[in-house]
DNA sequence: ACTCCACAGGAATTGAGGGGTG
DNA sequence: CACCCCTCAATTCCTGTGGAGT
């Protein structure tokens, strides 16, 4: 057999199952899209719309629904000769006013998606080393050669953390500097919570208006996943509880589209390279490991080695059974283990942001625990123990540890 | 009913490090 | 090159908390 091959025996087109594929039929959206239609209908009369903030949960169908949307309005207004310039950033990794500011700049002088419209003759400017007051310059000027409306969407604005200057000055833009163009900002968010965590003055401006996006339930996503097959891949190559299954994993985890697709996508993966022609349960099963493990594994890329070494901590509790530990009882034996690696220790304030950032990387689950004298919090792996082993074996310092403890 | 423990987590600050500009 | 600017892990200091203990 060579090692080489020709096309695939299950797929037709991989790409269909990946994120960024956008089906011309969202499913089970059409009450969202009408809203958010409603909210946007201004602009075809002239008008500025009103500041949006979009909610729901990863994988709901927020950005898509967006895109969807504004190509809509794009084509609207091209034929009533309406003026509509669009930029469309996502802040993922950006975690300032100052990066947003910058990457908005070059978004619109280098229009990479096909949503911006945006274009100028202008160079990029640089990421870092520049004064902020240069870089919101750089933008005022960058729109004052714009007319009309400017949609800024602002994709998982909750990334960019508490900083919320740039949420305060973009709406206020065109009246503070006196510019030709009505600025609108959508912000999109997975995190419920980012909305009152704005100072009051932004989210007076942001969220003059607010949809929020239901997640999907077991049904929808199997229509989603039956939209995608069709057109991926090969007919019959799924067993009947293939979708079924993984819409049910999805739908009592976390709603999310995004989740059910990876997981079919990551079944029939392993079914290929095991030279299987029918996708079952078992691959379906063997996918939600693997992508437990690509869930550690990416959290693990994110960490400091002091943030390592705290998981390092939290395996060796595990396999002692010593979880769920109250953060003291970490602590504790962290200080241990960083001495027997030669590391010196954190603060025991510092060990609790890698403790909740661990968390938030859905790596450990967090219990408050109220008990009168000293209220605590209990953390607990919130993913298979084996998961986490086998990837912090791959760390050279590690290994060693990790192999001891698995004897 | 009132105190107070023992911890969670917010705010301000530091210091090294990367980069830009003239 | 000197000087300015932003960033990020980490520290220090501090306030908030809620029911068990009295």
């Amino acid at each position: 057999m060579s090692r080489f091959e020709v096309g695939s025996t299950i797929f037709t087109d991989k790409d269909i199952l990946s994120e960024d594929w956008i089906p011309e039929q969202l499913i089970g959206r059409d009450d969202e899209l009408d809203t958010y239609a409603e909210v946007l209908n201004p602009v075809l009369n002239g008008w500025n719309p009103n500041n949006i903030f979009l909610y729901g949960r990863t994988g709901v169908g927020k950005s898509a629904s967006t895109k969807e949307i504004l190509t809509e309005l794009l084509d609207a207004c091209e034929k009533a000769d309406i003026s509509l310039n669009v930029v469309f950033l996502n802040c993922n990794g950006l975690s300032s006013s100052y990066q947003v500011a910058v990457h908005l700049v070059n978004e619109m002088r280098n229009s990479r998606y096909s949503l911006t419209t945006v274009t100028t003759e202008l160079d990029p400017i640089s990421e870092t080393g520049l004064p902020k007051k240069r870089v919101f310059n750089e933008l005022i000027n960058d729109f004052e050669n714009l007319s009309g409306n400017v949609i800024c969407v602002l994709d998982e604005v909750d990334k960019v953390g508490s900083d919320d200057e740039i949420l305060y000055e973009l709406p206020r833009a065109s009246t503070n500097y006196d510019l030709d163009v009505n600025i609108s900002v959508i912000g999109i968010s997975n995190d419920f919570k980012f909305r009152d965590g704005l100072s009051a003055k932004v989210r007076d401006s942001l969220c003059e208006e607010e949809l929020f996006f239901d997640p999907y339930d077991a049904t929808e996503l199997q229509q989603i996943l039956k939209q995608r097959t069709e057109k991926a891949l090969k007919p019959d190559v799924l067993n009947d509880d293939v979708i079924p299954l993984c819409s049910a994993f999805a739908a009592n985890d976390t709603g999310s589209a995004r989740q059910a697709i990876s997981l079919l996508r990551k079944a029939c993966e392993i079914a290929e390279r095991n030279n299987i022609d029918i996708v079952s349960e078992t691959e379906v099963r063997e996918a939600e490991t693997q992508l437990q493990i690509e869930q550690v594994e990416e959290g693990m890329r994110s960490l400091t080695p002091q943030g390592k070494l705290i998981l390092l901590t939290i395996s060796i509790l595990a396999v002692n059974d010593k979880l769920p530990a109250r953060t003291k009882t970490i602590y504790n034996r962290y200080q241990t283990i960083a001495d027997h690696h030669n590391k010196n220790a954190l603060q025991r304030r510092r060990t609790h942001d890698h403790l909740e950032e661990l968390t938030s990387q859905g790596i450990l689950t967090l219990t408050d625990n109220n008990q009168g004298r000293g209220n605590y919090n209990t953390y607990t792996i919130d993913v298979e123990l084996k998961s986490i082993l086998s990837v912090l074996k791959t760390e050279q310092d590690y290994k060693e540890h990790i192999q001891r403890l698995t004897n």
